[in-house]
RNA sequence: CGGAGUGUAGCUCAGCCUGGUAGAGCACUGUGUUCGGGACGCAGGGGCCGGAGGUUCGAAUCCUCUCACUCCGACCA
């Protein structure tokens, strides 16, 4: 793209509504736009970010069998009127009515439609197990939206389902997802922590939140500073086989992790000094396994091995996506704008003409940018250097090759790396294999 | 939903108390000088002062109602 034909409206001065630094950042780069309280417009580089997120996603939902379907935003009242959701919700619903009187929603979440679609297609349980998921918007009317995109009312939501024939199939699932959880948050350059959490009426020890931390975050944590070094992506583990299944989610949870409401004081000494780790977090998904729940209420059912109907037991898991995008930014940041991961930077690399208009500056530009238009954003204003420097620090591309009519002549570029901050002369051909295959 | 506050140019804000016909900086347009970390000069364009009623000779300014947005608390992917 290049910059001087791009919708990537930069703001120098931060809009009075902002107040956390992600929502800051989000706005001054030109990602979003607020259309009303909680509900926002993606801007072109805030859409890039967005769908790389749902990338990785997919990728790794895929991975662990589970399939996509699109369900609608808009759902039938009476639907929820059968597992008794519609009058519990509250007014976090939003509620719609057509011009035929009929009371819809927005959906909230999609326990009742997915139950209801699995159960008119699986007949057996021979069609067990089955895992689904799908990334669509969802409205939840909250009361005080704020931080931006982090807790808007619209949000755009990966939601997975599992419906397994018993218990040890569920529990199966549920760790087949964990694993797929632990892969994508990895992929996306934030360590996310497993938490154990509230199960509600259902019990057990099958829910967990994922928590990214970042010192803006909701809820405090504590976690055992040795899960951060895991390499979950070189993890072997065979995803059809319930023991290494175990072996994984025992390893898993084997690294001490809480929220303060249910941290331990006994449990965490016994972590050594050197790894406890203390900080704030946000949550950006949650797994959790409620059985029969909806399978009985709605009554779907498939005929057993022995002929007799039997209901299956089901799973939810979640990721916030468009949540991830603020958090991302509250976790990678600096005073000087955000500071994107490679796998889901909007560009790859910015490149950034100092001198428009200088025939070896021009043409170093040109045949740097022709490798990868799609990917690459060439900042060709006819604006000031420090200009361009302060908005692809803001943009937080991973990599900035700075073109001067120093280097040009000779084909050499100024590499410079956002995370760090380390720049270096090299030759532009060098530039180019560096930022190849980083993402 | 309780409490507090804010709506004036694309953005940040002044003006309101004490009514007299709209301002600054940034951004934008033209132009010249600049040119490796958000330059400077000159000349411009842009606002039904959130909306509706009222008071007044006259309302951004005072009064009433309304809408929107923000913050604090209770609640949450």
């Amino acid at each position: 793209m290049r910059l001087s034909r791009s919708f990537l409206p930069t703001l120098k001065e931060v809009p009075a509504e902002a107040q956390i630094a992600s929502h800051r950042l989000m706005l001054r780069a030109g990602l979003v736009r607020q259309t009303a309280s909680g509900i926002y417009a993606w801007l072109p580089a805030g859409l890039r970010v967005l769908q790389n997120i749902a990338r990785i996603v997919r990728e790794e939902q895929d991975a662990v069998g589970s399939q996509e379907v699109l369900m609608p935003t808009l759902q039938a009242a009476d639907l929820w009127r059968r597992s008794g959701r519609y009058d519990a919700y509250g007014p976090e619903m939003l509620r719609i009515r057509d011009r035929h009187e009929r009371d819809l929603l927005y959906g909230p979440t999609n326990e009742e439609m997915i139950t209801d679609i699995f159960g008119q297609m699986a007949k057996s349980y021979r069609d067990l197990p089955r895992n689904l998921y799908q990334i669509q918007w969802k409205f939840r009317d909250e009361v005080r939206p704020r931080f931006g995109v982090m807790r808007g009312r619209e949000f755009y939501m990966k939601d997975g389902y599992s419906f397994d024939l018993d218990y040890q199939g569920a529990v199966d699932s549920y760790r087949r997802m964990m694993l797929a959880y632990v892969r994508t948050f990895q992929r996306l350059g934030v360590v996310a922590i497993p938490m154990q959490a509230d199960t509600g009426p259902i019990g057990g020890e099958l829910s967990h939140e994922f928590i990214i931390l970042a010192p803006t975050g909701e809820s405090g944590v504590f976690f055992d500073g040795a899960f951060e070094d895991q390499d979950w992506l070189g993890e072997q583990v065979d995803q059809e086989n319930s023991d290494s299944l175990q072996r994984f989610f025992d390893r898993m949870t084997s690294f001490y992790a809480a929220t303060d409401e249910k941290h331990d004081e006994v449990r965490w000494a016994e972590v050594p000094h050197e790894r406890r780790r203390e900080g704030r977090g946000i949550e950006v998904g949650q797994i959790f396994y409620f059985g029969k729940k909806y399978t009985e209420s709605m009554d779907v059912s498939v005929s057993g091995p022995d002929g007799k109907p039997l209901h299956p037991e089901m799973g939810s898991y979640g990721i916030g996506v468009s949540r991830l995008v603020g958090a991302i930014i509250e976790a990678s940041h600096d005073e000087a704008g955000i500071i994107w991961p490679d796998s889901v930077a909007p560009f790859r690399a910015a490149i950034l003409n100092l001198k428009p208009g200088d025939a070896a500056c021009d043409a170093l530009c040109d045949r740097l940018y022709a490798t990868d238009p799609q990917n690459l954003l060439l900042d060709d204003r006819a604006d000031r250097a420090g200009a361009k420097f302060a908005d692809a620090d803001l943009m937080g591309h991973p990599w900035q090759l700075v073109v001067g009519p120093r280097g040009a002549a000779s084909g050499t570029v100024e590499l410079k790396r956002r995370a760090t901050g380390e720049r270096e002369e090299i030759a532009a051909d060098e530039a180019l294999a560096r930022i190849a295959g980083n993402r």
